[in-house]
DNA sequence: ACCTGAACACCGTTCAAGT
DNA sequence: ACCTGAACACCGTTCAAGT
């Protein structure tokens, strides 16, 4: 009886897991127990032992722990730009859409976001490809801004000046929101960034200034 | 000749220097080093050393080295309330004194800032005292709203949805720049300050509204 | 009451060595 | 080229013991 010694391949030979992808798998399995665990319990050991691979095994793809975080921020940022983009079409139907979805991925992927905002863009300022991922993230709001200038929709102040105004609202709200500093949990983000960014528009001067006896 | 062998002592007898108040002590070396290293270089082992103390003389008065970083993120949350209570008093003259009194403090002090919003309130929520410090600074922002609401000067929004506003821009502002999000080092983050604050009051959308052909 | 010393169970990282 | 195993220099924390 020639019975097949070997296992049949479902699609293509998923054998050999190690040699596979270890870094793509090194960066998924981090982003799982960061997810889990929050940064700090992010050990190397347990990435390597959870991938069934020597301790040291990562060594040969990422030089330090930290370029495997810049990795993982890198993934963030990408994500976060590609999600504002998808918002940004959206902006007439919705003004705050990208404001929306700016909190919403922070509050949806906290651990993304304090990796990406922990402190470490700037440490390793080496790494030009996080920067790069990062600032397109911010062009993406840049160029809505400008665009709605053009529509004569907003004030012609310096569009960056303008647009670090936004990023910092949204960010700060992100922060206050995944810190848990908002009473609520998720649901009070969202309606927090809509009062932001309505107030932000027409301002929040008493809107009938009292006349002088 | 009869010399004083001991020396003399300047007010009170400072000698005894471990037994003397170890946990002010403790607090104080702590910030040292945070401030010098970052939060994530403090070692109790080098806090010890550097106070001539054993590695382990910490346990009698902390629980834990998240209760020693928990009693300086009190402090700094203390010290933030008085500099805004202060910065209250010139709000005449200033309007943006608060906003700038906030963002200054976190750039001047990155590290109580990190310790205080890096993820420490929410996770060990039992220590009240710093819980109670935390809404005691958000506290003095919600009052002065009101006061400002009732000067007919402010929208009559809900006062803690507005004062939960603001603070997500500081916040934001101040994170952005203890971050190096913000391309020039200090004085940018109090320019965006006073730009952000007098577009919050005011708005930003264009100020004539081109009219329909 | 306050502090010490040895010990335990962890870390990230290096490096010679295997295949 | 890719991975392993032992080793190194660190951690926070516990606990019996000293004064």
């Amino acid at each position: 009886m020639t019975t097949t010694s070997a296992p049949r391949p479902r699609r293509k030979p998923p054998r050999r897991y190690h040699h596979g992808d270890l870094p793509r798998a090194l960066l998924h399995e981090a982003v799982r127990t960061i997810q889990r665990q929050g940064v700090e319990g992010l050990t190397l050991r347990s990435v390597a032992q959870a991938l069934g691979v020597s301790r040291t095994a990562m060594y040969r793809h990422f030089v330090d722990k930290s370029a495997l975080l810049a990795a993982v921020a890198r993934e963030g940022f990408r994500t976060l730009r590609l999600e504002l983009l998808a918002a940004r079409a959206q902006l007439r139907e919705d003004p705050a859409a990208m404001g929306v979805a700016y909190v919403r991925f922070a509050v949806a992927n906290p651990s993304y976001y304090r990796v990406m905002f922990g402190g470490l863009v700037e440490r390793c300022a080496k790494d030009a490809e996080l920067e790069a991922e990062a600032s397109g993230a911010f062009e993406v709001l840049v160029e809505a801004l400008v665009a709605q200038q053009q529509a004569g929709r907003l004030r012609q102040d310096e569009p960056r000046q303008l647009a670090r105004f936004i990023w910092a609202i949204v960010h700060g709200i992100a922060r206050l929101a995944i810190d848990g500093q908002l009473q609520g949990p998720d649901e009070d983000a969202e309606r927090l960034t809509r009062y932001a960014l309505g107030r932000v528009r027409t301002g929040i001067a008493a809107p009938a200034p009292q006349s002088v006896a």
